[in-house]
DNA sequence: GCGCGCACTTGTCTTCTACTTGTATCATGT
DNA sequence: ACATGATACAAGTAGAAGACAAGTGCGCGC
């Protein structure tokens, strides 16, 4: 693959800037440091770090230098950041805690999109700054979970621990009122509103691998996704009807 | 039946790209390096670049490169259909009542968003097959409203209205429980779960244009999400805590 | 404390080279 | 007639190197 040179190295400052290297409102290296350490021009290397400013990750000011931008949060919404990755960059220390552990006959609804009759099914919450954002639930066939243990589903994310190669994700968001298990799982008051986010994710070859449902807080959580281009319609974009 | 050259280079370049092989946005081999790859002349390279740039799979600029047009997130967003083409396809008769046309000093939030002092602010309620299933309130500066009526509003599309080469938009996706104005409008308890959309579109030049408010019941609407390519992380993808 | 200058930074410009695409012309072989 | 090859030139971009202006921060001398 080819690319050019300022591409890489704004690339390589978005991962730096991005995995924290640089606090934010922290300087980042000179223009002419960073030219001598890519060994790039200056202007080269204004033009990466011009990228970076495009997309709001960095600014500048002139006879001062570059700096994080003081909310690189919203950029990670605008590539669909992840609440971990959202999490660990505003460095809230954030914990998952195993409610449930076990094999067991799949419900209807499950067998039918997994297409197998004996699941391993992982309840947990998610916590943030020790408060609870997230019940989660996950399904999957016992071909690909049998060999996992209690203490890896809480030690690791699911998508390291299966040996699959993972294809795409179909994700649905609705509304719902929190149930009596959700309201005692995220300590608020039952009936009160919920987002619940089912997500079923194929391998490479389109078979269903994994079933998710999300279930979070009203009040603490939202959806945020940007459309690059103009859609011809006023409407929010893959809404639909349910029966 | 014979292939030229170009349409063999044409159709090993297709595979290539479409195999991901070349990211999107990133650039390909140039045509002086595709003529020596392939043994073929320049012209002929060019031919087989044309007829994919023909095919939206590829694009060029004049010094810069040929480079792979496919955007990911244009892909998702193509998968992603409005309630109103959901409805046309299934033959149920939709129908739109505007509920206050009005021109009145922005509210805190919408002065912030549009930088408008004074905005039009048009409410309706959308109805399929009879029953209602949004709610929808929608800003837009005075300088951009100013030119339109009541019926304009009531027959045709914002996006057609507006004189404005529109850019992208963000939207936020949220549950709440439904207000008493969501309530009565929508034929539902006060206090039941509903889906809340807010989006904020903007022209190409990135400002804000219009701010649109959807309110949906819950028990009604979902919000459906294709992910082609598999995230790090088993959590919602764009999901975020507010605070 | 105050002003000054020094070192350093970004902002902007020029000049030059190398490379890429855009486009055209002409020759050649099937 | 048409695809292809070879070649040339125009126009645009990337990049290196350098110069200068303008803004910032800091320490020094007063």
């Amino acid at each position: 693959m080819r690319a050019h040179r300022y591409q890489q190295i704004a690339e390589d400052l978005r991962r730096r800037v991005e995995a924290g290297e640089f606090a934010a409102g922290r300087l980042l290296p000179s223009e002419a440091a960073l030219s001598g350490r890519y060994k790039a021009s200056r202007v080269t290397v204004r033009k990466a770090l011009e990228a970076l400013r495009a997309d709001g990750l960095v600014e500048s000011r002139q006879g001062f230098g570059w700096f994080v931008a003081a909310d690189p949060l919203r950029q990670t919404l605008g590539r669909l950041g992840t609440i971990e990755g959202q999490l660990a960059a505003s460095g809230v220390p954030s914990e998952r805690r195993i409610l449930d552990f076990a094999f067991l006959r799949a419900p209807a609804r499950v067998r039918a999109v997994l297409g197998a009759d004996t699941v391993l099914r992982v309840r947990r919450v998610n916590l943030a700054d020790g408060e609870p954002f997230a019940r989660v639930t996950v399904w999957c066939p016992e071909a690909l979970g049998s060999g996992l243990s209690r203490d890896q589903v809480a030690a690791s994310s699911f998508y390291d621990l299966l040996d699959v190669r993972l294809g795409g994700a179909t994700q649905t968001i609705g509304a719902a009122a929190a149930s009596a298990a959700d309201a005692a799982a995220l300590e608020i008051p039952e009936g009160s509103p919920v987002l619940r986010c089912e997500r079923i994710t194929e391998d490479a070859d389109g078979r269903p691998v994994l079933l998710a449902e999300h279930v979070f807080p009203a009040h603490r959580t939202e959806f945020v996704v940007d459309l690059p281009h103009p859609e011809a319609s006023i409407s929010p974009s893959g809404l639909r009807l349910v029966e």
